[in-house]
RNA sequence: CGGGGUGUAGUAUACCGGUAGUACGCCUGCUUUGGGAGCAGGUAGACCGAGUUCAAUUCUCGGCACCCCGACCA
């Protein structure tokens, strides 16, 4: 990609109403556009990020048995008033043609639907169990949205629904789940701590959440450092200090972003809408449900939390918008000038045939401090650059956006070393 | 939803009851070129509505939007 023609441009300034590090530095670098409170547009930056955490979260839900569909957004009353969820307070109503009151919410989960689409394809405990997710945008009322990415009214969320015979079976999945999303949440390089937590409007049960550690969470946890135990404090009797109930070692206080979370269901809402079974005699029982749920857009609000330095984001490799970030200085309307610009391009062509993502800074107009700072606020992990300085030395400098110090390379070396994605810095 | 705050150019901001200023951006030209360049010229602005007033961007009221704290919450 050209960033000459890339939709989506810097910006010098801190937007005035952004405070959290995830809307500064995903507004300035061009990630997103703030449409209304809560509400954003993702830009081709912004987007390709997202892809590839959806790419890695598709995987681990593959890799589980789980099924990729998708279910609509508008969702009618009759879902949701047999268990209780209708005119709860998140909800955003929909008028249908002619009415007077709201008979469709927008979807802000997908137990009901899925499970009344489950009533029609479900019969015999042969049918049993299967587990399906979609990646679908969420719609919640917030009373207030806010920082940034962290919590919005509109939201891209993963959400996958497992149906099981019985507790056993389900609880055996469940453990799935969890591993699943540790291999997710650690694939994305974020640290999540398992948590026990309260169910809120999806579940009576204790559930588990997945907490990154961080000053701008909404949750507080308490955390044991020395076996990671952790329990969410809206269910919690511990204290700061207080003695971990599982290895007696002292709990730590702490705010915590809330990335995921896995819900046992039990019969709650197979009861409600009427799915059954047979088993193997033939008689009926009731289905039992876990849901699971990842905020991708939250997740990747998450990782610019946890990766950024004063200057911009610092992009885990596998979530990078792209992988290299080629900078091309050559002056204008100059014999050497020049040379730079066509070598830079002919790098450029290089690395875009051996499949690497390259974004290259073309851009004719801007000045050398420009570009860096550029580079450094969208945080592409690898940094190339083509100057008269570096053809002087006949090679090309090679900076990772988290080292201070590059390397310089010929160009087969570079090619060889990005392609290889060699850390030789 | 309770409390607090803010709405001025594309962005960030200043001043003011009477002609709205600065910086960055953007456009033209020349110069410059390894960490957000220089000169010259140009472009562009008071959230909406009502009221007070000779006169409102400024004061008052209402609405809307956005931010922060709380309650709530993936």
């Amino acid at each position: 990609m050209r960033q000459s023609q890339l939709f989506g441009k810097t910006s010098r300034e801190d937007p005035k109403d952004a405070v959290a590090a995830n809307a500064r530095f995903l507004e300035r670098g061009g990630f997103v556009f703030k449409n209304s409170a809560g509400v954003y547009s993702f830009l081709p930056l912004g987007w390709r990020v997202l892809q590839k955490i959806a790419r890695i979260i598709r995987e681990e839900m593959n890799a589980i048995g789980g099924q990729e569909l998708f279910m609509p957004a508008l969702v009618e009353k009759k879902y949701m008033e047999p268990t209780g969820r209708w005119g709860v307070d998140i909800s955003l109503e929909v008028l249908g043609a002619g009415e007077k009151e709201a008979s469709f919410v927008l979807g802000w989960t997908h137990e009901e639907v899925l499970t009344a689409i489950a009533k029609h394809l479900v019969n015999s405990y042969k049918d049993l169990p299967f587990a399906a997710y979609q990646i679908q945008t969420k719609f919640r009322n917030e009373p207030r949205a806010k920082s940034g990415l962290l919590r919005g009214r509109e939201f891209i969320m993963k959400d996958l629904y497992s149906f099981h015979a019985d507790e056993k079976d389900f609880e055996s999945y469940y453990s799935k789940v969890r591993e699943a999303y540790n291999r997710v949440f650690s694939r994305v390089e974020v640290k999540a701590v398992y948590t026990v937590a309260a169910g809120g409007v999806f579940t009576k049960k204790n559930t588990h959440e997945f907490q990154v550690v961080s000053p701008v969470g909404e949750d507080t946890i308490y955390v044991c450092e020395k076996c990671g135990y952790a329990e969410n404090k809206e269910i919690s009797s511990l204290k700061a200090g207080s003695a971990c109930p599982a290895c007696g070692s002292g709990v730590e206080e702490k705010s915590a972003i809330e990335v995921g979370n896995i819900f046992p269901l039990g019969t709650k809402y197979t009861e409600a809408l009427g799915l059954q079974y047979a088993d193997e005699k033939g008689h009926k029982n009731y289905v039992v449900m876990g849901s699971y749920g990842i905020g991708l857009s939250r997740l990747m609000a998450t990782i610019v939390e946890v990766h950024h330095d004063e200057n911009g984001i610092i992009w885990p490799e596998s979530v990078a918008p792209f992988q290299v970030h080629l900078i091309e200085l050559g002056i204008r309307n100059h014999e050497l000038g020049n040379i730079v610009k066509n070598t830079a391009e002919d790098l450029y062509n290089r690395l875009l045939a051996k499949g690497v993502d390259v974004l290259y800074d073309d851009r004719a107009d801007k000045t050398v401090g420009e570009k860096f700072a550029d580079a450094d606020l969208i945080g592409i992990p690898w940094r190339v650059v083509v100057s008269e300085k570096m053809l002087e030395k006949n090679g090309f400098e090679l900076k990772k956006r988290n080292r201070a110090n590059p390397e310089i390379l010929s160009a087969a070396a570079l090619v060889e070393a990005v392609e290889n994605k060699k850390d030789l810095l």
